[in-house]
DNA sequence: AGTGGCATCCAAAGCGCTTTCAATTATGTA
DNA sequence: TACATAATTGAAAGCGCTTTGGATGCCACT
């Protein structure tokens, strides 16, 4: 069933059902009626590809899902994810999601873009000097960056969280609590808000008149088993570190496994506190030892990033071109003061 | 830029240009060297939409992704999306993934089929007598469903483990090792894969003229908060059971807490198999107690289900209409004999 | 010279929709 | 009653691509 056939069968020309059909104002209620009917009856649908080659666009947020076969999934990328589609449900937009090798992330969102498929784009995982910023600059398609790129003139559209603020407080209490020593369990290194957070504990502790020594600091994929191994090499340095700034729950949740096979207390020989994506798997408080937290909810992000990449497409703007969400410092169990020098 | 605009430039027909790029015999080898040479100076990237309206095909697949304000985004989702991911990138093909409200699935996915931009559709989060299976069949647009709908006539393809085998199997282990207080702690309870993991454990029960009392098995969304809640209750009622069986990993991170809390020891007075889908979150070798498990790769079974979409699309099958995967059981630490009854 | 076959290429139709421009009819006003 | 105006509808062009159904020229053969 496509627009012609319904029109033969209501008698009336293309033009007028497909104004029927879009709401313009210029066509009788009797007849718009009578057109809704006859959808209901038929369960006619627009072909999708057809209206976005007649009107440039078809209500499509694309992005580029990094993928391979040795590449492990991200619990962030279905949480984030989850709050695209959250507001996109509501527009009756959906995703186009292009799987591609990291190693090809550029030319992938190129193609997607010039693909002619999409209204607009999404982009993460940003990266210090990010080569996809000027790429997407030259593009004149609606974008928003979710993140930053460290190191590029921010005058792009972006949704990030204050990660230096975040990591820059976090140290700050740990500080306060009489820690002295302390260790950082990061991201991979050449993510943009890896270097915020590590410059956030960097420059707390530099007001104290304290460095971060190499040694204490891990740059790794953000899994259970990477942080199991990171703390373990924190544990048996010889200086061992009291206080971890940890990146992520996931992380946090194979370093506490490290603490504990150690034999050491959680909140009171190391103190802990990792930022919390409020994933729904990894709940801080459903921790053995409730984690303390610096938390910004990824999902909110993604609906957030949903509604202004929806309103530039339907021109119901403007948007702020920047935002920069604070995140919360939540106090739980994990840390404590700091354990007496020996 | 577009086809005409490049066939201009070239001094060529539309026709042949399309062809050249298309592979078609019919052009002089001189030629399309020259257009593929214009392409790759131009960056000319042909208009997936048109492509799609003049031949019907797009490369695409569609899948439903449920989402809703409350509803918790699923780990298991982005994990099956990274092996279908995993495949299609390797075709070329991309997702287009409809959000729709968990009530709305079957008509989201009727919307999704007509909407004419996907050559085929993936289904998951089968349930008992599914709605959406008739609706597909009456489609003729290809599709693979992932698990089964118990109820209906076999006669769709699926991918699907054999999920009352593996809890067959793995409540066998239990009985064998002595236990005779079972408890069962299962997914959602009209979604299909629970209801055959239950009739497993329920027919190796029987076989031992045991019986599943009803307060024995609970129906939960698979978070750790449910595993906790479900776990909890088990543990106080007044024939406790030993011997726990458990649909996810997620799940058994939340019962183990229970457990812990309890006071009771893994593997030795409680033991507990749980079913592994290999998410790279949770690795049940990384437990405190190691979990046995019954595993199958949800991942592997994405790229095998992108592998018969794609084929089916491409016509480069025939492929099988239907496939049930074996899963492994694999002994840990969490599992030991019945203690001695008090 | 005439014919068929082959290698290349092109004009134009068509995919299903939107939208411009124009036509027709109804409504109101002088 | 006549005419401007508004309300409704339609014909046809166009979005960028593929594909059908010829053209055209060149060659080998008879």
């Amino acid at each position: 069933m496509n627009l012609k056939q319904l029109s033969e069968m209501l008698g009336l020309s293309q033009t007028t059902v497909s104004r029927a059909l879009n709401g313009y104002p210029e066509v009788n209620e009797a007849t718009r009626e009578r057109v809704l009917q006859a959808v209901k009856e038929t369960g006619y649908r627009p072909n999708k590809a057809a209206q976005r080659l007649a009107t440039g666009k078809a209500g499509s947020i694309g992005l580029v899902m990094p993928t391979a076969p040795g590449h492990q999934s991200d619990v962030h990328f279905g949480e984030f994810l989850a709050g695209l589609g959250e507001e996109a449900v509501r527009h009756d937009f959906h995703f186009v999601i292009m799987p591609a090798d990291p190693d090809d992330e550029v030319a992938a969102l190129r193609r997607l873009a010039i693909s002619g498929n999409v209204d607009a784009l999404f982009v993460a995982y940003m990266r210090g000097h990010d080569p996809r910023l000027p790429m997407l600059k030259s593009l004149s398609m609606p974008y928003v960056v979710h993140g930053r790129s460290f190191g590029s003139e921010p005058d792009y559209p972006y949704l990030d969280i204050d990660n230096e603020g975040a990591f820059y407080d976090a140290t700050r209490l740990l500080l306060q609590l009489g820690h002295t020593r302390f260790a950082l369990m990061n991201g991979p290194m050449h993510l943009d808000f890896a270097i915020r957070r590590k410059n956030g504990v960097i420059s707390a502790l530099a007001e104290r008149g304290l460095a971060l020594h190499e040694d204490c600091i891990s740059h790794a994929l953000m899994t259970d088993e990477q942080g199991l191994l990171a703390m373990e090499h924190f544990l048996q340095l010889p200086a061992r570190p009291t206080a971890i700034l940890c990146a992520s729950t996931v992380l946090a949740l194979g370093a506490i496994r490290a603490v504990n096979q150690a034999g050491l207390r959680l909140g009171e020989d190391i103190s802990l506190i990792a930022h919390d994506d409020v994933l729904p798997l990894l709940k801080p408080e459903n921790f053995s030892v409730p984690l303390t937290t610096t938390r910004s909810s990824l999902r909110a992000a993604g609906v957030r990033i949903a509604q202004r990449l929806i309103g530039t497409v339907k021109q119901a703007g403007p948007f702020p071109e920047q935002e920069l969400w604070k995140t919360e410092l939540i106090v739980r169990a994990s840390t404590g003061p700091a354990p007496q020098q020996l």
